[in-house]
DNA sequence: TGCACGGGGATGAATAATTT
DNA sequence: AAATTATTCATCCCCGTGCA
């Protein structure tokens, strides 16, 4: 157990043991002369021995600061080498970003990585599956950088920062050959009586067109419950399911596959694409370079 | 959460003692 | 005579503690 001491006063007596002087530790320190003396003698009092002795003008060190010289001197060099500052990022070498994703955030993200390729040829970005909603853990003991995800509301999670993407609305798809498909618009009454696709990245029972529905007590058909939003409208083809997607998604799959694409008739909020990290990451020079390139590639 | 309180450290001035 | 260390005194500030 360490005595109770200021790491002040060692501070001290490791300049003073190589000075000799308690002017020049004060200077050292930046600390008056006498501020010094002051110190000295509370060490002296705390260790319970002179520590240094004026012979000749000069201060050396008894047998005792002799001693505890050995251990305090490369304990305090050991200190100081041990709080440098974090290195700044550099991104000229070889370095690996794991990034959590969805099949569809991994999607939205191709822009960003082809950037990041273009730009920073040493970066590897590595995506991978995002097997839970906030994966808090994995983000914080490094095995994640980041997620990116998207939600409906506001976040709760008192440990995760979030770093706003782009927002974007959900459409309802069908297949060209459907009853529907010939109508401008669709109503309540359409959409209840038809059977749905619901999209559960993690294995959700319900979606968030399902709890739009619920507070008005209403209900839909579920017939198809599927983990992926890229592989969903493929199941509109030949059937007679109706699909909510996103619209980002929604239109660039749609001339291919023949679909339809329609609002849907309630309001569904938003969803926003975001990307995830841990509070007590935030100030990873690594991190903090990345957010920077996310948010410039985001403003082009 | 805000507050007063006290301990302890830092400061500057002044001074004594010692060395060069 | 100049430089250096040690000491005393008054004062300021910070921080932990206990209390409301």
């Amino acid at each position: 157990m360490l005595p109770n001491i200021d790491l002040n006063l060692l501070k001290l007596f490791s300049s003073l043991y190589q000075t000799a002087s308690v002017s020049k530790t004060a200077q050292e320190l930046n600390l008056s002369q006498s501020a010094c003396s002051h110190a000295l003698t509370r060490l002296r009092q705390r260790l319970g021995d002179e520590l240094f002795i004026r012979i000749d003008n000069e201060m050396v060190p008894s047998i005792f600061a002799q001693q505890i010289a050995q251990s305090v001197i490369p304990a305090m060099q050991q200190l100081s080498a041990g709080l440098k500052p974090f290195e700044p990022f550099n991104s000229s070498k070889t370095t690996r970003f794991t990034i959590a994703t969805t099949d569809y955030t991994a999607w939205c993200l191709k822009p960003l990585v082809h950037y990041f390729n273009a730009h920073y040829p040493q970066i590897n970005l590595q995506l991978v599956s995002l097997e839970q909603r906030t994966p808090t853990e994995a983000l914080q003991d490094g095995r994640l950088d980041f997620a990116c995800g998207f939600t409906h509301h506001q976040e709760k999670n008192e440990s995760i920062l979030e770093h706003d993407w782009f927002e974007d609305k959900y459409v309802t798809a069908i297949s060209n050959q459907h009853p529907l498909a010939k109508q401008k618009a669709l109503t309540l009454d359409d959409f209840l009586s038809h059977t749905h696709i619901l999209i559960a990245p993690w294995n959700e029972t319900k979606g968030v067109v399902d709890s739009m529905l619920a507070k008005t007590k209403k209900s839909r058909k579920v017939a198809i419950t599927l983990p992926h939003v890229l592989i969903a409208p493929y199941y509109l083809q030949h059937s007679n399911h109706l699909l909510t997607l996103p619209q980002a998604y929604a239109v660039q799959i749609a001339e291919l596959l023949d679909l339809v694409l329609l609002d849907p008739p309630l309001n569904i909020p938003n969803y926003r694409v975001k990307l995830y990290l841990h509070k007590t990451r935030q100030n990873d020079p690594k991190l903090t370079w990345f957010v920077k390139q996310f948010n410039q590639f985001i403003t082009l």
